[in-house]
DNA sequence: CGGCCTGTTGATGCGACTCAATTCAGGTGG
DNA sequence: CCACCTGAATTGAGTCGCATCAACAGGCCG
């Protein structure tokens, strides 16, 4: 094993990237062109990854930590577009066309991330048709996203979102929905009002009234589903 | 002029393309494939053009006429996600990806569209570098845009979003905004309040609300604005 | 220990939705 | 041409969800 860390890093990456949706499909050399344009770039927790309205550099993924995409209004009060996970790519949208990042992301753990520079990579994905059809299926899944908040918001109370939260949140770590199944909050309450399109106390309050109903039970981050078609019956609204 | 009807309606449907952003730049080679792919279809006013939640068979270019992308509540409450106008492509991102239509269309007038069948189209797309780069950059504005309802409806209450929308409107139409400029309202100010992510009431009270503080006039559909700086003062929040 | 942040709970007020009544505009048919 | 109907727009009164403000409890760390 004669390597330099150069090369062990850039391993690393090709090896990151193998787990990215985005990148299935792609041939081994592209991969490795690829890794060759990515920069290894930390964030500490509490710090901005990039401003809204700023002209868009490039496009992340986030290889270990969490992130927000968020929106801020000028009395300070906050909306999560997104909460980010890892293995998670953020900003993809904003690398096309001359669009400014529509959010501003900040850390909400240490963070380490992949950053892709805008132009290099478009000239890849010039050359690779799947690359192209991989980032348009991942802004199509994003906009599906984002439709479905905005109904959330504009259609249902908080209780429905906040059951909608706990139903999906649930599907996607046991891949199912069933009565004694339980599941991690992120981060903090706070974090997850905002996501929710609400305040920490409304938030308080609805999970107080679902544990009353005895349909969830909470205990410190974790919540438990008692009563899968309850929940389902709220989410509906 | 030697030609049949179905050359006339390809040469037509040519033309069409040319004017879309989607095709721009487009070598004429594929344009022609395309135009061939293209099929056209109409939707009488208040009829539905696909609904939510289906699998998605393609997607549309609106020649003549408008149309609504909606969400409905169970109890039949709508949320405009978008007004689609002539010369605009609608439910682009439902065919990537195995994603359905993430929101159901119906045209508000009689409706000329162009329709793209799903496969066919990926095959094009696939050989197409510009036209895949196009879709990006199509896929990103609506994120932005989606982003920014986001922010609205979380952030903002009624009279800012309703000015700012004025202020859009305004600024679409004429290029600038100053004192003295009159934009169109879309349709019905019901269609309005659902695009809003209010109903007709209350937009019917803002409305009064802004004229009496006189920052803009109203007559039947045409707006008017009368103190552009009060406006965008109103549209911060 | 004494800050600080997060979370909970209560009291209050405001924005906006609901319901209902009325007016208005457009379209149809006698 | 007018009477009639329908759907849209307006206005008022009442209600409700949720944000705001404020007080307080618990956990964490310097």
């Amino acid at each position: 094993m004669n390597r330099t860390a150069g090369e062990d890093s850039l391993q690393a990456k090709k090896a990151w990237l193998r787990r990215i949706y985005l990148f299935s499909g792609v041939a081994e050399a592209d991969l490795e062109a690829l890794a060759h344009l990515a920069q290894s770039k930390t964030f500490p927790k509490q710090t901005p990854i990039f401003w809204e309205g700023r002209e868009a550099q490039g496009f992340y993924i986030l290889i270990h930590g969490q992130a927000k995409l968020v929106k801020t209004s000028p009395e300070g009060k906050e909306y999560i577009i997104r909460l980010v996970g890892e293995g998670e790519t953020f900003a993809e949208a904003a690398v096309f066309g001359e669009i400014p990042y529509p959010a501003s992301a900040m850390a909400l753990e240490d963070c380490q991330t992949l950053f892709f520079p805008k132009s290099p990579f478009l000239r890849h994905l010039a050359a690779s048709p799947t690359l192209a059809r991989n980032m348009l299926a991942t802004l199509s899944k994003l906009n599906l996203h984002l439709t479905k908040q905005l109904e959330d918001l504009s259609l249902k109370e908080v209780s429905a979102r906040l059951a909608r939260f706990i139903l999906e949140r649930c599907e996607q770590v046991h891949g199912k929905i069933e009565q004694g199944l339980a599941c991690e909050l992120p981060t903090t309450k706070t974090h997850l009002a905002a996501y929710l399109g609400t305040i920490s106390e409304t938030l308080s309050r609805t999970l107080a009234r679902f544990k009353t109903l005895r349909v969830i039970e909470v205990d410190k981050g974790k919540i438990t589903i008692l009563d899968p078609a309850a929940l389902q019956r709220l989410a509906r609204k």
